[in-house]
DNA sequence: CCGGCCGACGTAAACGTTTTCTTCCGTTCA
DNA sequence: TGAACGGAAGAAAACGTTTACGTCGGCCGG
């Protein structure tokens, strides 16, 4: 069943039907009635195979990911899907594990597959493999603050203003003595969230301690073993701050595994806001980049770059069924490219430091606490200042 | 740049080029050593949307999952995209997140795009969304044992394996008293599950108490909420079978909020293996089902349902650049469907029972334990026995 | 009242492949 | 030696659209 059964019916030439199911404007309205009678009728789809050849676009967008097990990834391709599927465009998804010989089958499989441009999510370096995209035209988007080059955007992250939020909320707490547990520093997204806690750090008048200034590298276990250093030095600090929130759990076990509590102990801040970070014990402090901001940026600015007038395309799904209507606001034309926002999520991995709920035990009416010691025992059930 | 270029610098026919990528053995040696020559030196990719329009086949498998953000789909999803990358289709992903509406919007995206195939991995009911499928000669498999329709099949989980590993586990370690929080039964994968724990019970001289089964939704708060429900109980069981990690998951926070310790005074029993329960406070013992072994499955059982001769088909990919080598074995043409296997991974979340710790501990040596008590405080560090 | 113009619809070309059919050449057998 | 056959390469049709172009009709202005 193709456009000419539909033609047939309607009585009409194929141009009509599909002038009709593309919006030409230009057609006799009793016309399109009928067409789009005989298309429901017959259960029309058009071929999208078909319909890319002629037209040059696929209608497709590459998303290339570093890692989809990574709790974070899950939630950013679930907004990519909407954002593009409201659109009228379909997500190719590719996931790299951080191996650049994948990174390189997938943007081979991206071009095969002629998409209209490619996301790249992955953190990482090996963005050489993308000039060829550049070399054929394919618009694509960073996350990460790369170089300049042809054909290619960056996504503008707002990380100062989460961490700043984050850095004075332990400050207000009383917390003076914060460390920071980076990710890979050789990605720059990893680089840039340490030089903003860096410069809000300065910003509040507090002087980093290099000591507690780790690198990890965005992994469970990359938190923990961090943490494991930080409780090998002499001194310790009142909180942590992550890079992401998986190296923030990472913490919470290493916190686990020595016996310390979070937040009595230690006060703690991931980044990302994954969905888990409101599942774990306790209950993560985090700081959110709104992953529908980032994927309906990412989307604009795709399309935007390539066909300037192609934005708010409506396709045969929403004319005929009315399904899908894009429920989120488009960017305006004339300024499409905002910046990510980013706050702070305030759960239950902060507190007051620990030498002040000591004054507050000492100063406590009912009971004499014991002294405080390196590796407190667990007597659960509440110091609550 | 298209064939005819390649044809042109080749000095033969379109149809020759044509031959030579797709492997059609009977084009001279020497044509094909020119064509390649200068396949590689034009850095040509053939056009996939004309090829899916005259071949018929788009290479697109659909991927239709019901809520991306549960840890256990993103490591299907990503098995399926290799399995798919490496027999040369490409992975179409929607993900439902249990809404019909969303369900029949993935089920157009599928068909618009003419896919190949279709893997329904949703454990859901919307069954009847997917009947076009089969009307448009669309092969696609579920993972629910469904009533069987044309054009689909289901794959062979066997639950019974690995719940059988787990039960007798548990025996071993001496628990009688073993609950069980299932699934939603709508689903018959949930009643599978809970059935082949059932019989376990049975086969091993134990009767189940219908106190201990309790209905959860497969979510963390399902499983949080039925633990309290169980807690509320005047007797307790001394181990929870959960009929997924999530649920177990959220076992593990009631149990927290509770102030009871995993394994000393629950036992307890997730499934799935998801990437998480590794990392779980403690890890927890679970069955897993290889996610490999069911998109491997999956996609043999599609592609071999649509054309019995196509499978095992060439790319130009791997000819040319020979990449992607499939590294998993293929199934036997002769018996494509094999089950998928489960099996029990043990970690941290399975003990002794509760009252066999009594014992030991008042037969211990040292000091003599506190009576029971059914919220016992926190003495962390060490009953081992 | 007639000519030109504009707007709407249909015809046909184009998109880049695969595949069928045709052609041509070489080989083999009578 | 010639005819039939087989195999390999080229020519051309086909896939289902979009879109440029042509055509026809109606309307308006001269």
């Amino acid at each position: 069943m193709d456009i000419r059964d539909v033609a047939a019916l309607a009585r009409v030439s194929i141009a009509t039907v599909s002038r009709t199911i593309n919006h030409v404007p230009t057609v006799d309205p009793a016309l399109a009635a009928r067409v789009w009678k005989a298309v429901n009728e017959l259960n029309y789809l058009p071929n999208t195979q078909a319909r890319a050849l002629v037209s040059g676009h696929s209608r497709l967008i590459g998303l290339i990911v570093s890692e989809i097990t990574n709790p974070f990834f899950p939630e950013l391709i679930q907004e990519f899907e909407q954002a593009a599927v409201s659109r009228g465009y379909e997500v190719l998804i590719g996931s790299t594990n951080y191996e650049p010989k994948i990174m390189e089958i997938c943007a081979r499989r991206m071009l095969e597959r002629k998409v209209d441009g490619v996301a790249v999510m992955t953190f990482g370096v090996e963005e050489f493999f993308l000039d060829r995209f550049a070399a054929e035209g394919i618009p694509y988007v960073f996350i990460d603050p790369a170089p300049s080059r042809p054909m290619s955007s960056v996504l503008a992250v707002d990380y100062l203003a989460g961490i700043s939020e984050g850095v004075q909320h332990l400050a207000v707490l009383g917390h003076r003595n914060i460390a920071f547990i980076s990710g890979p520093l050789i990605r720059r997204s990893s680089l840039s969230r340490k030089e903003a806690f860096l410069r809000c750090l300065h910003s509040i008048g507090l002087k980093p301690n290099p000591d507690w200034l780790i690198e990890g590298d965005h992994t469970l276990d990359g938190g923990r073993d961090a943490m494991k250093k930080i409780l090998a030095l002499p001194h310790w600090p009142s909180a942590v701050m992550c890079s992401n929130d998986m190296t923030a759990i990472g913490v919470q076990h290493a916190l686990f595994d020595a016996n310390l509590r979070i937040p009595d102990d230690f006060s703690l801040i991931g980044y990302d806001d994954i969905h888990l970070a409101e599942y774990t014990i306790p209950p993560l402090t985090t700081i959110r980049m709104s992953c529908r901001d980032l994927a309906i940026q990412a989307m604009e600015n795709l399309l935007y770059h390539g066909h300037p007038k192609a934005r708010s395309a409506q396709t045969l799904n929403d004319a005929a069924h009315s399904a899908a209507a894009p429920s989120q606001p488009f960017a305006k034309p004339d300024e499409p490219f905002a910046t990510i926002s980013t706050r702070l999520i305030v759960r239950r991995t902060t507190g007051l430091p620990h030498n002040a709920l000591q004054d507050l035990r000492q100063a406590g009416p009912t009971k004499k606490m014991p002294p405080p010691s390196r590796r407190p025992s667990r007597p659960r059930g509440s110091i609550k200042p």
